[in-house]
DNA sequence: TACGAGTTGCGTCGATTTCTGCGTCGATTT
DNA sequence: AAATCGACGCAGAAATCGACGCAACTCGTA
C-alpha cells in the first residue's frame, strides 16, 4: 500500500484553499490529519484528503461548511474500490419459454408473477391484482416488485395502449391497484425522525406512480419523506422546499414535455437549496441538466441516494 | 457533537413553521430556548426543542395554539439536571377561548380535529396528517371522515387556493396523504362475492378523491367494487361495463367542463346495460341527465343505494 | 346577515450577531 | 532556508434579531 504522506501546503493546493484554511478546518471541526501531534507538522493520508474532497464538493455545492463538515467526519471514507451498482436479480427464464398470444400484455422476460398479473389485469380483476401484487411486495420487497414485475407488466399495457388505442381501463385499474398497494406499505412504515425528503412530479407531470414506489421504498426502509405527488408547480415545490428545508428533492418527469431544466434550476437558486437534487425519469435530457443535479437511472439508485443522504445526515444537526 | 444547539432556522424548519413565528411564540408565549439574552441568536436545546414539539402536537390536535403554548409550558421536560426550570409569568387570557387568524385554513365551524388537519396539512407534515385521518377514520368510520374533517379542509385549500393562488403543494400534499389513508381501508376491507360495482372518474375528469372516498366506504362496508379512477374515456368505460357487466355504475364529474351527458347516455345504450347509473359529484346538472341516472347528493346516499343494489342483487341470485 | 373585536401566522426593515476563509506574526519543525 | 505551527484578528456574507404591520380567521353581538 502506498504510504505516501501529504504535507499541509500540498493538500492546500491540491483542494484549493489556503494553508491557513486547513488549520482552521482542523481546530474548528476536527477535519485533520488522522493522528497528529501538536506543534510537528500536519501529514495527510490518503483516508484524510478523502475526507477533504468531500468537505469541498459539499461546499461547493453550496453546503454549510460546518455542516458540510458534519459529514464529511462521519462518511466511513469510502474505499478505493467503486461501490458495485446494485444489480437487481432479474429472474431468467430457464427455458426458452414462449407465453401466449391472443389478448395479452407483452411483459418480455419478467417472470410468471409478471403474467398472472397482466392477465388479472386484462380480467379488471382487482382483488387478484391485489393479492398478487401484496404476495409480491411482502416476499420481495419493494424495489424488486416495482423491477421485476410492476413496470414490465404497466410498460407492456402502455405500449400496447399506444398501439392499439385500447386498454385504457386495464391501465386505470391496475395503476389503481398499484397505488393501493403502495399506499399501504408507505403507511405500515414507521417513520424515524424529521422527513429531509422531497418528493415531486415536475410540473404538468401526471404520472405518480414511480414517485409512489420510490416512496413505498423509502417508507420500507424507515426513511422519513414528504410526497407532493402531480402536477407540482415550480413555484409550488420552490415554496416547499423553503418551508421544509429538506436535504434532498426528486423531482419525477415521464415524458420530455415535462421535463423543463427551468424547474431544477430554480430549485438550485432557492435560499434553502437542497443538498441533492435527484431528476428521476425517462423525461429528462442528461445533457440539459443544470450542474449539480443527480440523475439515477433506477428505483434501486434512487432509493440508495436517499439513503446515503438520510444516513449522512443522520447524526449531523444543521447549521 | 455532544451538545446539539439548534438555531432558529433550523427548528424551524424541523417543525415546519416560519422562522418568525418562533419568533413570535417566544414573546407572546414564553416559548424560546431557556436561556437567551437579547439581541443575542436564540439557541434552542434539546429540551426547548421537546416543548415545542409539544406546541406542534398540540396545534395539530386542534388546540388553541394560546392553550398549547400554555400546556407546553408547564409540561416538565426531562432536560439536563441541575439548571431550575424556566418559569414564565403566565399571561391568562382575560376573554373566553377564541382562536383563528394568521395563515390557516378556513375551515368553518368543522370541529377541532379539522382545524388541527388544516394546520398539519399547513405545515406540510404527512406523518401528523395520517395520525389524524387514520384517527378519525378508525373511530368515525369512512363517511363521517369525509363528511365532517376532510371535505371541510379540503374545500377549505381548495377555497383559498382559488382566491390567492398559492398552497398547491399544500393540497397536493394532503391529497396524497388522504389518498393512502383510504387506500389502507380499501385494501384492508374483505370483499364478499362478485365487484357487481364499478367506480369511474367521468372523461378528462381528474378528481379522484371523492370517488376514493366512496370505495373506502364500499370497503368497510363489505361491498366488492371495481375503481377504475381519473379520467376515463368514454369508450373505455362501455368496453368496461360490457367486460364485466357490473349491477352499477359510478361516475364521478367534479366540474361541469367534464359532465358530459353523452357519457351516460353511451352506457344506458351498451349491451349489458347496468341496472343502476350513479351520476356523482357537482359537475351533474339535474336537469340534463337521461331518464334512468339517479344523482346522489351525498356520500352517504351513494354508498346506501350500493348497498341496496347489492342487497336486492342477493336475493335474486340466491332465491 | 353584517360587523367589530380579539387572535395569530408571517413578511418586511434596519441593526446586530455569527460564521468562515484567510492574512499576519513570532516560534518551531523539517 | 523553507515550510509549517498556533494564536489572533479582520472583513465579507449569511443568518438572525426586535419591532412593526398586514391579512385573514373566529366569535360574539347588533
Amino acid at each position: 500500500m502506498g504510504d505516501e504522506a501529504l504535507s499541509a501546503g500540498a493538500v492546500a493546493r491540491r483542494l484549493g484553499v489556503a494553508v491557513t484554511t486547513l488549520r482552521t478546518w482542523h481546530q474548528r471541526y476536527g477535519l485533520g490529519p488522522s493522528q497528529h501531534l501538536p506543534g510537528h507538522h500536519r501529514r495527510y493520508t490518503p483516508a484524510d484528503l478523502a475526507r477533504l474532497e468531500i468537505m469541498r464538493k459539499l461546499t461547493s455545492d453550496g453546503v454549510t461548511p460546518a455542516e458540510a463538515a458534519r459529514w464529511a467526519r462521519q462518511v466511513p471514507v469510502p474505499g478505493p474500490a467503486g461501490e458495485p451498482p446494485t444489480v437487481v436479480a432479474n429472474r431468467v427464464r430457464p427455458g426458452g419459454e414462449r407465453d401466449g398470444g391472443g389478448q395479452t400484455i407483452p411483459v418480455g422476460r419478467a417472470g410468471p408473477a409478471a403474467r398472472g398479473l397482466a392477465r388479472a389485469a386484462m380480467r379488471l380483476d382487482s382483488v387478484a391484482i391485489g393479492e398478487t401484487i401484496g404476495q409480491t411486495l411482502a416476499t420481495d420487497g419493494v424495489v424488486a416488485t416495482w423491477e421485476g414485475l410492476l413496470r414490465p407488466v404497466l410498460a407492456g399495457i402502455g405500449e400496447r395502449h399506444a398501439a392499439t388505442a385500447g386498454l385504457i381501463e386495464v391501465e386505470h385499474l391496475l395503476s389503481r391497484c398499484v397505488s393501493e398497494a403502495f399506499a399501504t406499505v408507505a403507511r405500515a412504515g414507521s417513520a424515524t425522525g424529521p422527513a429531509r425528503l422531497l418528493l415531486s412530479c415536475a410540473d404538468e407531470e401526471q404520472h405518480t406512480l414511480p414517485l409512489e414506489a420510490l416512496a413505498a421504498a423509502l417508507a420500507e426502509a424507515g426513511v422519513a419523506y414528504r410526497m407532493l405527488g402531480a402536477r407540482v408547480p415550480a413555484a409550488a415545490l420552490v415554496e416547499a422546499v423553503n418551508r421544509t428545508g429538506p436535504a434532498a428533492v426528486v423531482i419525477w418527469s415521464h415524458t420530455l414535455a415535462t421535463a423543463d431544466p427551468a424547474q431544477l434550476t430554480a430549485l438550485l437558486a432557492s435560499p434553502r437549496r437542497p443538498l441533492l437534487v435527484l431528476a428521476a425519469g425517462p423525461g429528462w435530457r442528461a445533457d440539459s441538466l443544470p450542474a449539480g443535479v443527480v440523475r439515477p437511472v433506477d428505483l434501486a439508485e434512487a432509493v440508495s441516494l436517499a439513503l446515503a443522504v438520510r444516513d449522512s445526515l443522520d447524526q449531523s444537526v444543521e447549521g
